[in-house]
DNA sequence: AGCACGCCGACT
DNA sequence: GTCGGCGTGCTC
């Protein structure tokens, strides 16, 4: 009898043997129904052999075989396997967790409309319907009606956007006869007149960039897109993919994870709608839809991808093409379960399909642009913005050693703004702290409101009088006088978003501000009509969070002030200036994107600092190489390759005696002479001990060398499992950016 | 990760 | 005497 080898996702690296009364390799990549214990559990089908090392009375029958799905293509589980390898996480748990929910279930799901999009419309009968004669506060009946009023057809997505309810309704609507459903019926104009629509003029450096990959399109490069904001990198994907269409390729691109999906995914259908079907995969997404951009996919119907990191993970059976577009955001990164980059998946996946992949960014990644100065990426510069006459924004730093202003803006900040009214600009204030004020303090015995779960002060709301933990979530009142000493003189200290809005609104009561930070984006939808509300200029003072400073087009932006970024200078952590250029960079890059010239006022302690030095000179090269030099100097990476064993458990002493133990294991294994360059340290707390109520750890292994760094882990990460018991949680991270 | 098994304290 | 607490260990 045949025995099946299937992965399973439970937090043991091995495949498990099941018999079955027939299969055959071509089952391989199939999912499957297997008795597990004590329960059922479903599975994908690596292998198909007749022998098996597990002893005859401890094999079970595979349950069934699910054959309503094509197999996982090789390449794919190809990439999972890669996947666990490296980052030493159980294959079974990378492959199930990065499918569709919906395809996890033991109960397979119903198929029958997933694919073909099911479009509404009215009958005649439905047409007929008097809409007086139903009440006015059936407002989502009306709204329904009105929309499919004059023969409009909706699909269930865009039904969804006028209620939830909706798509209810159209399916009773039905029912009663009301509404008929048709699938809709994809035709596409692939006629090069259709492709060639008025598309705008490349400058002479999209135009080397587009054509340099153009040339080499059939085989695996790695192109690093460097371009400054509002130079056009979006016009080079959108050619490149236009290539990889009319050679009847699929594209991935991978977009990080924040609202501005939409935007792009507007734009790409604006340009592809008649010559391609574009799946967008992110985080908003119900299941059924994201099985359904799943399945379109991996059945090559649909021919541009558009998603999060998890996209990565999407079968591509005519993959010609991968993007990553600000291929620098952390997002990337996931940060917790298999601790993947997307990103250098995407790499990954690129060389195993042999064509190219962009990485894209102002502000390149260290670890990217090294690899681009030492050749092994290609380097595409785009250093000119891309619209007529728009310039990059002049940038100056606003000295603050003077004396910090007891209101937190300075005269020179408040006078710019105030030009900006006059003349009916719009103007930007970035402050990457949200809430009112980060700290409350006790004047007479110093104490500071902290989190019970987690290491962190509460962070003031004033609002809503409340205290918020911003790493758990907690929320608390606010006290009337201190728990330590009674005093009742606790104020807030320092300033968030919430307090520099009031300060704006007191300074300039005629002038319409509105704060953007995660506060005040509660509704889904909200983040539309606030751009809305900004492209119509109905907004004078923009308050915001990094929420506001990444990709939108705000073409009436004259002024950007940043305030209190100084606290990232001096961050423990190693990448903090890296990442502050990149963010303020972005933020600058807001201004002046069309025909308003832009300003970026910096205030700060250190104007001297060679990161606004670099800045105020738009020099991403020189502070990127000034880094690099130090990052060489004290071992760093890119000069080295890290793997962090991270642990957490309800008490400090749990962690502690696993790190150590981890820690001895690991000196009496690179003592075995078998490994070769490899760094261990002791372990140390996380940055943030306490999170959610758990006690954090870390121990840090260092290599040189990233393949002698892998034969270590492997060895390590198998005795560790000896050595874990349930009260510790741990994890490896490979390639870690978060301490 | 689940889930069973197992060994100790408070209940009808 | 048993219900249920969660520590330990196994799952093809």
């Amino acid at each position: 009898m045949p025995i099946l080898r299937v992965a399973l996702n439970v937090p043991i690296d091995t495949l498990f043997d099941y018999v079955i009364t027939e299969a055959s390799l071509s089952d391989i990549g199939l999912r499957v129904c297997v008795p597990f214990g004590a329960r059922k559990l479903i599975g994908v089908i690596w292998g198909v052999c007749t022998e098996t090392a597990i002893p005859v009375d401890k094999l079970k029958s595979a349950i069934a075989v699910f054959r309503d799905i094509q197999p996982l293509p090789a390449d794919l589980m190809a990439l999972f396997s890669f996947c666990s390898k490296y980052y030493h996480h159980p294959l079974g748990m990378v492959v199930i967790n990065s499918l569709p929910a919906k395809i996890r279930r033991i109960k397979p799901p119903v198929l029958k409309s997933e694919i073909q999009n099911v479009v509404y419309l009215l009958t005649e009968s439905g047409r007929q319907i008097d809409r007086s004669s139903i009440p006015a506060r059936n407002t989502v009946m009306h709204k329904l009606l009105e929309a499919l009023s004059g023969n409009t057809q909706l699909d269930s997505q865009q039904a969804r956007k006028i209620s939830v309810r909706a798509v209810k309704l159209l399916k009773q609507w039905t029912a009663k006869g009301w509404v008929e459903e048709k699938h809709d019926e994809i035709f596409f104009d692939t006629s090069d007149s259709a492709r060639k629509m008025s598309l705008p003029k490349l400058t002479p450096e999209q135009s080397t960039a587009v054509s340099s990959v153009v040339m080499q399109f059939d085989q695996f490069n790695t192109w690093l897109l460097h371009g400054v904001t509002g130079s056009g990198k979006t016009e080079v994907y959108l050619r490149l993919i236009e290539k990889a269409l009319s050679e009847n390729k699929q594209t991935l691109i991978l977009i990080p994870e924040i609202n501005l999906t939409p935007q792009l995914e507007a734009v790409f259908r604006a340009r592809f709608m008649k010559t391609a079907i574009i799946v967008s995969l992110h985080s908003g997404l119900n299941d059924t839809e994201r099985l359904r951009g799943w399945l379109q996919a991996q059945q090559g119907i649909a021919r541009v991808i558009l998603g999060t990191r998890l996209a990565v993970f999407t079968p591509l059976p005519d993959l010609g093409l991968v993007i990553v577009d600000e291929e620098h955001d952390s997002s990337f990164k996931q940060q917790d379960g298999l601790r993947y980059s997307a990103r250098d998946l995407a790499v990954f996946r690129a060389k195993q399909a042999q064509i190219p992949v962009v990485l894209g960014s102002a502000t390149p990644s260290l670890e990217s642009y090294h690899k681009a100065l030492t050749g092994r990426y290609h380097h595409l510069r785009l250093n000119h913005r891309a619209v007529k006459n728009a310039s990059l924004p002049q940038i100056n730093c606003i000295d603050m050693r003077s004396g910090k202003p007891r209101i937190g803006l300075t005269g020179q900040l408040i006078h710019a703004i105030k030009n900006c009214l006059s003349q009916r600009q719009q103007s930007l204030i970035f402050i990457n702290r949200r809430g009112y004020a980060p700290v409350l303090l006790c004047r007479s015995c110093g104490w500071t409101a902290t989190c019970r779960r987690c290491s962190s002060r509460l962070v003031v709301h004033l609002q809503d009088k409340k205290l918020s933990c911003h790493h758990c979530g907690h929320c608390e009142g606010f006290p009337y006088a201190c728990p330590q000493c009674g005093d009742p003189d606790i104020k807030p200290f320092g300033r968030g978003t919430q307090r520099v809005e009031e300060t704006l609104s007191e300074l300039f009561p005629a002038a319409r501000i509105l704060r953007i930070d995660r506060d005040s984006i509660s509704r889904k939808n909200a983040w539309q009509q606030i751009l809305q509300t900004i492209h119509r200029r109905e907004v004078d003072i923009l308050i915001g969070t990094q929420l506001l400073a990444k990709g939108h087009d705000f073409p009436n932006l004259a002024l950007v002030g940043i305030l209190d970024s100084d606290i990232s200078l001096f961050s423990t952590d190693f990448r903090a200036g890296e990442r502050l250029f990149a963010q303020l960079m972005q933020v600058s890059g807001r201004a002046g994107r069309a025909e308003v010239a832009g300003r970026v006022l910096i205030q700060t302690e250190y104007p001297d600092h060679p990161l606004y030095q670099a800045l105020q000179q738009h020099n991403y090269d020189a502070l990127a190489q000034n880094i690099l030099a130090e990052r060489k100097l004290a071992g760093f990476p890119p000069y080295v390759f890290q793997a962090l064993l991270r642990a957490e458990a309800h008490s400090v002493n749990t962690v502690t005696d696993f790190l150590h133990a981890a820690h001895k294991l690991a000196r009496s294994i690179v003592g075995s002479l078998k490994h070769k360059n490899i760094e261990i340290f002791d372990p140390v707390s996380a940055t943030m001990t306490r999170l959610k109520g758990m006690e954090r750890a870390h121990l840090l292994i260092q290599s040189g060398s990233r393949q002698n760094l892998q034969f270590f882990l492997t060895d390590w990460y198998r005795q560790l499992n000896t050595l874990s018991s349930s009260r510790i949680r741990w994890i490896l991270d490979v390639d870690p950016i978060e301490f």
